[in-house]
DNA sequence: ACGGCATCCCCCCATTTCTGGGGGGATGTT
DNA sequence: AACATCCCCCCAGAAATGGGGGGATGCCGT
């Protein structure tokens, strides 16, 4: 694993893919493509504007040496919401491979149209380790040979599980250094107790109740979320605890 | 980690336990913990009542080696919510060392009395490994070396990141597995529009902005979301909008 | 073809809560 | 002394809550 150094340094996201290639390359498996859905995080926008068609949407990121013609053929036909491996990543943390989605649950005649026409593209064995960032956000990482047996991927695979898990964590976590273009302005601090505040609001206490929780009253719990909300960078207790949430302030 | 195979066929947390403490120890670690958080999906509770105990807690359920006295030190004290370990596993993926979390950002006064409570009960030098799994949940895996020096647990933990990573994962999984009384009976299903006005209604819009954006009138929102909070068992917008994001109805 | 059912849309009301300003003062720490 | 944090209070206008009342589509099974 001595091109994970690499990893961990890269410095652009080409350095992410060469080092990616040389790595599960070394591992057997010769393409791979990391996807990464992103919900995007909220912009300080008070008057209201109509959002464009694009706005809110869930962003999706590729980094993948998979067949240019099937990655083209996914996002025009949108199967980033249809996707099996998709589905079953967003449902456990475990590596698993491709041959064990058919059996176990039973897919929809969409979902098996989109494996059919990936193996039209020599993508027939192939492998995906689900990353489970903070903030909701969903990777993954899938792996796939070209050539050889089922037999010879699957031991490949069942031996390389542990390192796949890992190349996929530090892959998503050198995508995330590279891919803040917006920082979060770096996760804005909070005081213990805007924190209690928005924690108990994000557990549906008003301002009253959280008063009495915290023994404290009702006036000061509005001040701290007034405070916090504003820290945020938001305009209501809405988005503010959606956001305390998502920034990992508070679990609610 | 031949220790492994008997984690992955685990049938009892006991036998997790067992498990955890022969692998980890043979990393050279002697105590460890297992925390398991989960949102308590909803009680429907409306008439306030203080919830000195458990009531709206998040709930960890525990699996450690660590002192009694501590655990039942930090369970009592509701430590769960300001643990800054904790606070730090949120926000990554990656296993961080205890020592780590001083230096970058300064902790609150309530987090530094976690650590140094800690370090009463022995627990001195530690590392975290986060595990995000679905439906937002978070787990840690927090493993502790009670004698030796620092250096030589900071050389440990540096060899044993990876393998760290992957009992975390089997560890998570394991007890997914055996901990799965009530695996998916929380999720309620929600209309479009419901959808739609609670995840404009998390991204900060009011009802009347969301209306806008669906081009339907503020009374109609108010409608949906007055459904969509009830559904969910909730009595306002602010935990509705949290635990649509948290059952991953919405992405905000 | 019919009723039941879910979904979606609109409107009204009284009451409570939140928002976003302002003004203080009390502790601590640096 | 400056600073952050925490605590309390006031106000006016906006928004949410929790009820009620309609009607409009479809889709289902009988």
């Amino acid at each position: 694993m001595a091109h994970l150094d690499a990893l961990e340094r890269a410095e652009s996201i080409a350095e992410i893919g060469a080092s990616l290639q040389a790595t599960l390359g070394s591992l057997g498996f010769d393409t791979y493509s990391y996807v990464h859905v992103r919900p995007p995080l909220g912009k300080r926008i008070r008057s209201f504007v109509p959002p464009s068609s694009q706005d809110g949407r869930v962003v999706h990121e590729f980094l993948a040496t998979f067949p240019d013609a099937w990655v083209e053929h996914y996002i025009l036909q949108g199967y980033g919401d249809v996707d099996p491996t998709f589905q079953a990543a967003m449902g456990t943390i475990l590596p698993f491979s491709w041959r064990d989605l058919g059996g176990r649950n039973d897919l929809s005649s969409g979902q098996r149209r989109v494996f059919d026409e990936a193996r039209d593209f020599g993508l027939s064995m192939g492998a995906t380790i689900p990353i489970h960032g903070p903030e909701s956000g969903l990777s993954t990482l899938n792996v796939s040979a070209s050539g050889g047996h089922e037999k010879e991927f699957e031991e490949n695979y069942q031996a390389g599980r542990q390192d796949l898990l890992w190349v996929a964590v530090q892959t998503h976590e050198a995508f995330l250094r590279l891919s803040e273009d917006a920082p979060e302005q770096g996760r804005v601090r909070l005081t213990d107790r805007e924190r209690d505040c928005l924690l108990w609001t994000a557990r549906g206490k008003t301002a009253w109740e959280v008063g009495q929780i915290l023994a404290i009253s009702e006036e000061t719990v509005l001040f701290h979320l007034k405070n916090g909300t504003r820290k945020l960078g938001v305009f209501s207790k809405h988005h503010a605890v959606v956001k305390a949430v998502m920034q990992g302030h508070i679990i609610p």
